[in-house]
DNA sequence: CGATCCTTTGAGAGGTCTCAATTCGCGTGG
DNA sequence: CCACGCGAATTGAGACCTCTCAAAGGATCG
């Protein structure tokens, strides 16, 4: 490699520190300190970044592709706790070893930081340690919201959440929030939505069949009612108070 | 209040405090800060102490009692997230607003810390941030395995996962891990591993038919074959390796 | 163009839910 | 002290949703 390259390919790390959500709101001194800790590498699709069990070592951010997290069972079913999409972060929340595995879904760029410095900044900087902070947290939300569907939602409910829930990354990120994009397989959703292959793939069908998505490509839904979709992720009845005054005795 | 009452007060509650969760390990600074800004209060049975989306002010540690946490579909089902124990943390893991409503399940003694003081002081003594951290990944984590419990065991399964981590705690605290309480009804169980009423009392019926429990007391049963439920916890094939290598391409 | 994996679709079984009735436990008041 | 009432828990019967097993239809890649 040329001295040109290495040039450009700094340039192009710091780009990519700069746009990373790691480093977003923070002061120059953290900024750099977290870029010299830094490594950005490429995952080939279907491979594990780290295991369940393992002792965790670096915090990844997703800057290219999509990662899912999981867990197994010791009668081997397993339950995806999450996909990590770019601008999201994975590896945080561990206690001991890795809850989770992680693998790459499709191919994928990562940037990593070993966690033992990670801690060394947030220590001597408490505005990262509180940045860190809020993304386990969020994390947590998530996770929260997920039990509830996962405990309490039928298969359409489910699958209406996750389209959704989907849509409204797209919103967030500036794309389409109708054309959808599944870059995992019907097991992946199956796995991640505490269904079987064949429930997925006949909510999917029926929610063709009554017009609130089309399936132009396998893996690219597009959302035609949204309105109805949102019906049908929340439940039938809506005659509901936001307050649960039945249940507190207040 | 006499002065003396006060003195024998403030005893109490430094005593608390040295015994509380939020406490150990630290410094004798971050203990005085944190117990000036700290307070204790009595929460009788079946109260909120916050509502799902209500602005977080408080952090919470559980003293005495048992507080359960929850979540609400718009069609009226209910996901219990998790039950707060004494030497256990809650209101930590926001995003905005609270992600869950958190209501006393007996009459309970916490102590509180407003959250806005609480992120001074770990901003100023970093150890403290660490801890906090330490507690909010430890959530992340049991959050993670309820997911898999929610989403692929069955009701066997969940229920002995259940009946185990009680013994477990019980373990912890120095109890028999044979004798359990259980503070909650059977629709907060119900609610917690995403069953009906009927299939968690079915459930405890068939495990006392197999004399896998013993049920004294509608709410104290008892461990008889711990090894059977461990059994019945992971379910029925042990065939089970221990590194996805199937699944991934390494 | 065959091989393989993913996906769809069907039929049937099974686990869990729903609805309903009964029993149990406990506090209240006669 | 006992009868009463109320909520919680148990039990039963049947329906329904989802899973399991099986086969066929697509997509992708060498």
């Amino acid at each position: 490699m040329k001295a040109t390259d290495r040039a450009v390919e700094t340039g192009i790390q710091m780009q990519a520190m700069s746009t990373s959500v790691m480093c977003q709101g923070l002061d120059r001194e953290a900024h750099e300190r977290l870029f010299c800790i830094s490594s950005v590498q490429h995952i080939p699709a279907k491979t594990a970044i780290y295991f369940e069990g393992d002792l965790p070592e670096r915090l990844f951010e997703v800057l290219e592709g999509v990662v899912k997290l999981y867990q197994m069972t010791l009668d081997g079913h397993r339950q995806i706790t999450g996909f990590a999409y770019p601008g999201q972060v994975f590896g945080l929340g561990w206690n001991g070893t890795c809850p989770t595995t992680a693998e790459a879904l499709t191919s994928s760029r990562l940037c990593s930081y070993p966690l033992a410095k990670l801690e060394r900044i947030a220590v001597e900087l408490p505005t990262f340690g509180v940045r860190l902070f809020r993304m386990i947290s969020a994390e947590l939300v998530a996770a929260h919201g997920h039990m509830l569907l996962l405990g309490r939602k039928s298969a359409i409910q489910k699958m209406a959440s996750f389209l959704l829930a989907l849509s409204h990354r797209n919103l967030e990120q500036g794309a389409d929030p109708d054309q959808l994009h599944l870059p995992m397989t019907r097991t992946d959703i199956a796995d991640y939505l505490g269904l079987t292959i064949e429930t997925v793939s006949r909510t999917i069908t029926l929610l063709c069949r009554m017009g609130v998505i089309a399936l132009p490509q396998r893996h690219d839904p597009t959302i035609l009612n949204i309105l109805l979709l949102m019906q049908m992720a929340e439940g039938e009845r809506s005659d509901f108070r936001p307050r649960c005054s039945w249940q507190s005795s207040l």
